[in-house]
DNA sequence: GAGTTTGAAACT
DNA sequence: CAGTTTCAAACTC
């Protein structure tokens, strides 16, 4: 847009004394901002010093590398390299307000007006973002192909100064359709500062503040003095109207999005009576760091207004205010309200019951069939092994049933007993909780001896085993299916009330999401895909068991049918959900 | 658009 | 590490 600002800049100022090698062209910029979409970015790669100026590298990162966790938590090494960061990782800074026009339609990127950095400065924006200038007002730019070796050094004077010079101060926001929503200052809070502000007379709710600039509340690392950019500020809500609620709580969201930790954060995330926490809080390590808030903002909470509460908050308030309890970086899973502890129980005792349900059924069928095959054999005179099997092993079985600690799997009381890849991942996630926790070994080996003397063969005993697994696996499936489903009811959810809708207002004022989702214990229609799906594949799993009868296989589904449907409530197992963590992650 | 304010970056 | 200076963006008029 600016041809011939090469030289002088558009704004008329006169150069300053340029070298001979001044540029005479701004080129191409590492980073294109301008898109809409970040999905597809043009990179440049440090050129090694020596390499004349080349065609501006344009290399388009896959739009899958938008989609990278926020790369906060690891540090790019301080090595050129590291100078091409993604737009949508690296935000050194927000676009500038350039960015757009008056009436809001996006423009385009920031275009620096540097004047006596030469633009290999830090100070300037397209520098510190690692993109070279481009149609910019600056002054004897330097930050262009063409003056590649003095950029590269200029960049390894910044790395050598702070490594982390480059990284991103805010991160780990979705761009989506950042432009757009920004026009519309709907621009979500979905980010999170890896640095921190010192802002002294901004209150931090001006853009001098580079978390206000980045549509951030300010964190623990903070310096702030006066903040008011903390959740609850009245101040804040001032500028931001009924949607700084709204982000606060999306904020929470995308930390979850962010940290990819759906579990114990989500559960432990204690009320810290400060606003905020930095990134250590941020990702977990969360619990003892009060000690560590305390210690970071020593001082400027002389010149909070606000009505601290004294006593022990008093260490997070320091610069900034006193705020709600609501950390603004506390994350909560969206999981959270939904999974209980009684639901877990519930869902292992419904396991138990299910597994027992599968081998009375499977004995039933076996002592009929052997019971038939016993007067077939004698009547072929041959010596019956399998006969006085059928009956011990009834007898067996029934004591397994009777046992509620009996029909755990439990690869241990049986180490001869195959187990399939399911139960294998099962118990290799959960081998101290589910199946296990409840067993009592010694039962179960008894069981297995008697199984090893009534199960002569060795065979039968498996597939009643195999039907176990598979009913207990089947149903383990579905309930995850629903939690995922309750969790995607949950994203809708905040995705919806996100968009700020007004009425929605009130649904927020707790901030609280296990208030605001008690609905969820409401009879939410479940999918039936799922269940369905769970029926059929554990009927067809059970059908692919060669050993089994065709009716003891539909014993079998019919049991996992009507347990599912019956004795797995949707509002209680189908809300037990808190496998564990790992589990969750899949989720 | 010019001047002022502000706070990050750079420097000492 | 703290204080000062430089710088450029944000802001005001």
């Amino acid at each position: 847009m600016m041809e011939g600002k090469d030289l002088v800049p558009k704004n008329g100022i006169p150069s300053a004394p340029m070298p001979l090698d001044a540029p005479q062209k701004k080129l191409a910029r590492q980073l294109d901002f301008s898109g809409v979409s970040s999905a597809h970015t043009t990179v440049m790669p440090i050129q090694p010093s020596v390499t004349p100026p080349a065609p501006p590298p344009r290399l388009v990162v896959a739009s899958a590398t938008v989609l990278l966790p926020a790369p906060v938590a690891v540090p790019p090494p301080p090595s050129l390299p590291t100078l091409a960061p993604h737009p949508a990782m690296r935000q050194v800074k927000p676009e500038s307000p350039k960015t757009k026009t008056k009436d809001g339609t996006p423009k385009r990127q920031k275009q620096c007006n540097c004047k006596h950095s030469k633009c290999l400065k830090l100070y300037c924006e397209c520098f510190a973002s690692g993109t070279y200038c481009e149609n910019c007002n600056c002054v004897n730019c330097h930050n262009n192909m063409e003056h590649e070796v003095s950029r590269r050094e200029a960049v390894e004077a910044t790395l050598e100064r702070n490594p982390n010079a480059f990284r991103p101060k805010i991160a780990g926001s979705p761009q989506v359709n950042r432009a757009a929503k920004e026009a519309t200052g709907d621009l979500l809070l979905l980010a999170k500062h890896n640095k921190s502000c010192h802002c002294k007379k901004s209150g931090c709710l001006k853009k001098y503040c580079e978390c206000f600039q980045a549509n951030i509340l300010c964190s623990e690392n903070c310096k702030c003095i006066d903040c008011k950019n903390f959740e609850g500020s009245e101040e804040r809500k001032a500028l931001h109207g009924d949607q700084a609620t709204n982000m606060a709580y999306i904020q929470q969201a995308a930390n979850a999005a962010i940290t990819g930790a759906v579990g114990l954060s989500g559960f432990i995330s204690p009320p810290l009576s400060k606003r905020r926490k930095g990134p250590d809080i941020f990702f977990g390590s969360s619990s003892n760091d009060l000690s560590k808030i305390a210690h970071i903002h020593p001082v400027n909470t002389g010149k909070s207004p606000a009505p601290s509460n004294s006593s022990s908050t008093s260490v997070a308030r320091s610069v900034n205010p006193p705020v709600s309890s609501l950390s603004k970086f506390t994350y909560r899973s969206l999981l959270a309200d939904i999974i209980q502890p009684h639901d877990l129980k519930e869902l292992c005792s419904n396991l138990v019951v299910m597994s027992r349900e599968v081998v009375q059924t499977y004995s039933e069928q076996e002592n009929s069939s052997a019971h038939e095959a016993t007067e077939h054999k004698i009547l072929i005179a041959t010596p019956n092994q399998n006969r006085t099997r059928t009956h011990n092993e009834a007898a067996a079985e029934n004591a397994i049933i009777n046992d509620p600690d009996c029909s755990c799997p439990d690869n241990v009381d049986m180490p001869d007993r195959p187990l399939s890849p399911g139960t294998l991942a099962l118990m290799c996630d959960e081998q101290d909780t589910l199946f296990m926790s409840n067993s009592t070994p010694n039962r179960l080996t008894s069981q297995g001896g008697n199984s090893g003397s009534q199960f002569h063969n060795v065979d039968e005993m498996t597939e009643v085993h195999a039907e176990q697994e598979k009913v207990v696996l089947t149903k383990f499936r579905d309930t995850l299916n629903r939690l995922i489903y309750f969790g995607e009811i949950k994203e809708r959810k905040c995705l919806s009330l996100a968009r700020g809708e007004a009425g929605m207002k009130d649904a927020f004022s707790n901030s609280s999401i296990n208030g605001r989702y008690a609905t969820t214990n409401q009879p939410i229609p479940i999918p039936t895909s799922n269940s369905k799906n769970a029926y059929s594949v554990a009927a067809t799993r059970i059908d692919t068991s060669a050993a089994s009868t065709t009716t003891t296989t539909s014993a079998a589904a019919t049991i996992v049918s009507n347990s599912i449907g019956q004795q797995l409530h949707i509002p209680s197992v189908g809300r037990t959900g808190n496998i564990k963590p790992k589990i969750e992650q899949h989720l």
